[in-house]
DNA sequence: TAGATTGTTAATCGATTAACAATC
DNA sequence: TAGATTGTTAATCGATTAACAATC
């Protein structure tokens, strides 16, 4: 029938569909400055689909991120033929590639661990929903806060995230506890069998991960520092 | 005087103290991949201290940090001779080396733009302390937050900010609006001579960049996705 | 078909590591 | 002085960019 098909429609047929399901990738062999930008790509495409843009070349991408078109192609192709020579990329069809390969689609189930300001913060924000993660539960040591709703989650007694853990399958801890704490809190995550720790505390973990736990450091200090440094250069800086 | 100087008090004398003033340093033409590791230095070399070590050889430190003791000594060696040779680096001298160039010692002045509550939750960490920053003040829109105490201050109408701007000489205004008035929020800031920014909205502040304004991302989504994608890639990969 | 843009190889660039002479 | 460890140069490695043939 369609006998005139137009470039928006054109990318419904998907580039390299037959040789993709047959071709296993070997992620661990992608290097950590490309993993580095996937986020990057999530976050621009899912800008790009909020414009209703469906189509982008390489070369436009580029000038929005303000990277080679070069890297762009590179990276990608890491993963796979995700283009149409010609065309560009569907963007609705990257953007579902790239939140596979980060993970988007795995329904992570997560729990906070430290009901504080911060682990109250977290709760509020969108980034979860965003990635589809359920954030199923908080815990906290202060009677104070144990019982108290935070978003739709009762903060629940410390003393029963063994039994709670024994009983729902845990993807991501998220450590909010104060500093003096975070080294034991994290054990006792890590006995619980909870694979992944993304870490708030400035606490070093990553001997955790010789106990098969990985270890997302926020840091969010560090990159303040980064800023304090670029402010702190522009004065001192005359050449 | 003191004939048999330890070790220990050897380091009073500090390394190149002669040739450290006269030699200017090109900052601006420091590696950016040597930045984003100072603060890593920094964190470790205040847990030293605070664990009363007070002398450390690139050799040891390597070995804490995962990090080979040549990458160390060269990382260092872009602002200075901090060391000595046969002995190693003063741990406390070392710091405040560091310290200095990360703008530690500037005791910058910092504000706080949206006080809901990732905002509050910043407000009660003992980030801004721990590096020298004052935080001066907090604004919001929001008439149940204004006049609310946090921390110290109290969150005043960000209609206030004008004048509160032309009195008082602000360094860094931390973001945490909502993402939909992030961009019209950080154009304010930009038009009242604040020269920085640290971002924790999605919303890209690059193109502030040609107005003069620093922008440093906090993103802590995109640290959410590389654990993600650990997670992810565990399970697939199987090579 | 002609035009556009990808996928991919080869060339360049930058960052890391190794090695060792300088020196405390 | 002898031993240790830095500062620094040279060698290696990895990541980015340029170029172009493949192909939609």
């Amino acid at each position: 029938m369609a006998s005139n098909i137009s470039k928006q429609d054109r990318n419904q047929t998907q580039p390299n569909d037959s040789t993709e399901s047959t071709q296993k990738i070997n992620y661990a062999g992608v290097s950590p400055a490309v993993v580095k930008r996937l986020p990057r790509y999530f976050r621009y495409l899912r800008e790009l689909l909020r414009n209703d843009i469906l189509r982008i070349s390489s070369g436009e991408l580029s000038a929005m991120m303000n990277v080679t078109a070069s890297q762009i192609r590179q990276d990608l192709n890491c993963f796979g033929g995700f283009g149409q020579q010609g065309y560009g990329y569907n963007v609705k069809y990257l953007l579902g590639k790239i939140s596979d390969i980060l993970g988007v689609s795995a329904n992570f189930r997560a729990i906070i661990v430290g009901a504080g300001n911060l682990g109250q913060a977290l709760t509020g924000s969108t980034m979860f929903e965003h990635r589809n993660i359920d954030l199923i539960a908080l815990f906290d040591v202060s009677p104070a806060l144990i019982g108290k709703t935070v978003g739709h989650c009762v903060v629940q007694s410390i003393d029963e995230l063994p039994a709670f853990a024994a009983e729902n399958h845990i993807d991501i801890a998220i450590l909010t506890v104060p500093r003096d704490v975070a080294r034991e809190a994290a054990d006792n995550i890590a006995s619980l069998g909870i694979h992944a720790i993304w870490n708030f505390t400035s606490v070093e973990l990553s001997e955790l991960g010789s106990r098969g736990v990985l270890v997302e450091n926020a840091h969010m200090g560090d990159s303040l520092m980064q800023l304090m440094y670029k402010i702190n250069i522009e004065g001192e800086d005359r050449d």
